[in-house]
RNA sequence: GCGGGCGUAGCUCAGUUGGAUAGAGCAUCCGCCUUCUAAGCGGAAUGUCGUGGGUUCGAGUCCCGCCGCCCGCGCCA
């Protein structure tokens, strides 16, 4: 889809095309740096050396021989030293833009360029019978971000929460349950007393490491054991009981997917392939990529990366038979491949799988599966607490999704009561209410989103709930001024002249706008939101110098009013869209 | 040991396939609410871009070495 930046660089491509004085494979186009008078510049450095010139007198040249029709989106032409400096027309831009944001909406920004393509999103996989926690925040948020910009770029999303809901942690679960009785409850609390009863039990086997599943359980306790092997056999109780665990558990996720604004197309957990799996490792076999150890555990030895490089060892079946979760990656992907043809995969989990997913990834490949699928991994870094430590249950310091929210929204509500008591803003209690909670919320998704995913994250309440600077509640704000001059304005004008805006700080707004575009596809490419976020920041600050300096209310004449009041609304509307593809919510007013 | 990631202002981070004077927020200091919401705006101050080489018209960005931090490397997920 050609937007009005687009067509402007076509258009600038052409003309030094046409001027014939540079070979089309060197016309490269950058953005030049602030402080320089262009919108989009030709450093004819390499141009010069292949024509055998100094770049400044390539760059005279192309400005003389470059003519500028009346209506091209081309302002002017101008040689700087070495590079051909272009400036856009600012009446058709203005125009474009306008028009643009206008018809297309919240669809503005979007593209086509997924069209007819499907895309599988995995994302958040929280565990069974566990609260979710900030492990867990990252996938979640970071994911559904990725899948909202990627369904805006118009490829088929299919957004899956691959559950952790098979493994040996249930038979000791189960055995748990058997042994303490079930627990009785709602929502979280459900599932903060599985975990009691969970770690109960395995402080009984000996284990103290409750949190990551690396207890050493072989020999220590033959009735987990036993419910383990029931639930691999279909035992009713034994799946019953199961099945429980995964209804509350999802349950209990649902409302904290609600608040977040994520939403899955399926939620196939783990167990969901284990009819696949006898097959998975039966084609390894037969295809001489493993070995049987004296064991019995089935061994990939020795596999090549894609890039050539051979990876470390790894099992894909245990000695006692048992698979592993990497042949259930496996599995996963065969079926997906079987399902719904994807061009690509996109998994959002912890940077410290990187080696997992480079052996599943290769191990498929070797076994002639999906072939065709672009399999990605999109790695988050850690989150650790507030002095840097690690955080687990077991230290007592794990800090939940549930909880996280909560504060965040009670921290929003009391800042909107102190703005009311000041009599800074008019809001209803059912107002303030919904509203702290988008804020709140807003603030903690933004907290994940607005860096690049692959740095770790120390935890500091003070800058995570931070109503200021480069933070959500900011975006929101400047969404709501937008909005409330338009309230204030009643209707908005059909039609404007908006060749009015000439101002600088007009010209600064519309030129953002206009990169939006740009921004959701650099954004999709990179499997990147924070590039979004970047986008929405430098947007609001623009607005804000253009809301300092220039009345829309009090604009000197009624044609220039209802320019600036298009443009307010452009404005509203793309934040608006901007905030969406984040997951978070702009409220009308705050 | 091998592999992955990171290193930019006191702190937290941006910095497109190498391009023009390295940018924001927070914190500090100084200003601005009779005027569309001050969750805002303006100004001041803050840098051997970890380090040493190399590539070239040009390197925070690419290549190599080194240092520091985090993570991963068969029967957990």
């Amino acid at each position: 889809m050609k937007y009005v930046l687009d067509r402007f660089a076509d258009e600038i491509r052409s003309a030094i095309n046409t001027t014939g004085r540079v070979p089309p494979d060197l016309i490269e186009l950058a953005e030049p740096k602030a402080n320089v008078p262009a919108d989009l510049a030709f450093p004819c450095f390499r141009a010069a050396k292949a024509s055998n010139m100094a770049p400044a007198q390539l760059a005279q040249q192309l400005a003389s021989a470059i003519k500028i029709s009346r209506d091209s989106l081309i302002g002017g032409v101008e040689a700087a030293g070495p590079f051909l400096n272009f400036t856009v027309n600012r009446r058709q831009l203005a125009q474009n833009v306008l028009a643009e944001v206008g018809q297309q909406g919240q669809h503005f920004g979007g593209d086509d360029l997924g069209q007819g393509q499907k895309v599988v999103v995995e994302y958040s996989s929280p565990n069974i019978a566990r609260r979710m926690h900030v492990g867990h925040i990252r996938s979640t948020i970071i994911g559904q971000s990725l899948n909202n910009i990627l369904s805006f770029l118009g490829y088929e999303t299919i957004s899956d929460n691959h559950l952790g809901d098979y493994g040996k942690q249930f038979g000791t679960l189960l055995a748990a349950i058997e042994k303490f009785g079930r627990p009785e409850g709602e929502g979280e609390s459900i599932l903060a007393k599985l975990e009691e009863i969970y770690s109960r039990y395995n402080r009984l086997l000996g284990s103290i490491n409750a949190d990551d599943f690396d207890a050493d359980a072989a020999g220590a306790d033959d009735t987990a054991r036993a419910w383990s092997l029931k639930l691999e056999q279909n035992d009713p109780t034994a799946r019953e009981l199961w099945q429980w665990m995964v209804q509350a558990t999802l349950q209990a996720n649902q409302r904290n997917y609600d608040r977040l604004a994520v939403r899955f197309d399926t939620q196939h957990g783990e167990s969901f392939y284990a009819d696949m799996l006898p097959s998975v490792l039966g084609q390894v076999e037969e295809a001489g990529l493993a070995e049987r150890e004296a064991g019995g555990a089935l061994v990939v030895k020795g596999l090549p990366d894609r890039n050539g490089k051979e990876l470390p060892t790894f099992l894909v079946q245990r000695s006692d038979g048992a698979t592993l979760y990497l042949t259930r990656d496996i599995a996963t992907i065969i079926y997906r491949e079987q399902t719904y043809h994807p061009a690509k995969i996109v998994y959002a989990v912890d940077q410290r799988q990187e080696l997992h997913f480079r052996q599943v990834f290769a191990l498929t490949k070797a076994l002639g599966y999906a072939r065709d699928i672009e399999l990605v991994h999109v790695p988050f870094g850690t989150i650790f607490g507030p002095n840097g430590e690690a955080l687990s249950t077991r230290k007592g310091n794990m800090v939940y999704l549930e909880a996280l929210l909560d504060d965040a929204v009670a921290r929003a509500k009391s800042i909107i009561e102190q703005k009311l008591s000041e009599g800074k803003t008019d809001l209803t209690p059912e107002q303030v209410a919904e509203i702290a909670e988008q804020v709140g919320v807003g603030a903690v998704i933004y907290n994940d989103l607005y860096q690049d995913p692959k740095r770790n994250i120390t935890l500091d309440w003070e800058r995570m709930l931070s109503f200021e600077g480069n933070s959500a509640p900011y975006l929101q704000y400047t969404h709501a001024r937008c909005r409330s001059i338009l309230r204030e304005a009643g209707t908005l004008p059909a039609t404007c002249d908006a060749q009015l805006l000439e101002a600088e700080q007009e010209l600064a707004v519309l030129k953002q706008l206009a990169r939006f575009p740009e921004a959701v596809r650099r954004a999709g490419g990179n499997y990147a939101p924070y590039v979004i976020a970047d986008w929405l920041y430098t947007t609001a600050r623009e607005f804000a110098r253009f809301y300092r300096d220039l009345s829309v209310l009090k604009a000197a004449t009624p044609e220039l009013r209802a320019a600036r009041l298009q443009l307010v609304a452009a404005t509203a509307q793309a934040l608006a869209n901007g905030l969406a593809l984040l997951g978070i919510g702009a409220p009308e007013r705050m």
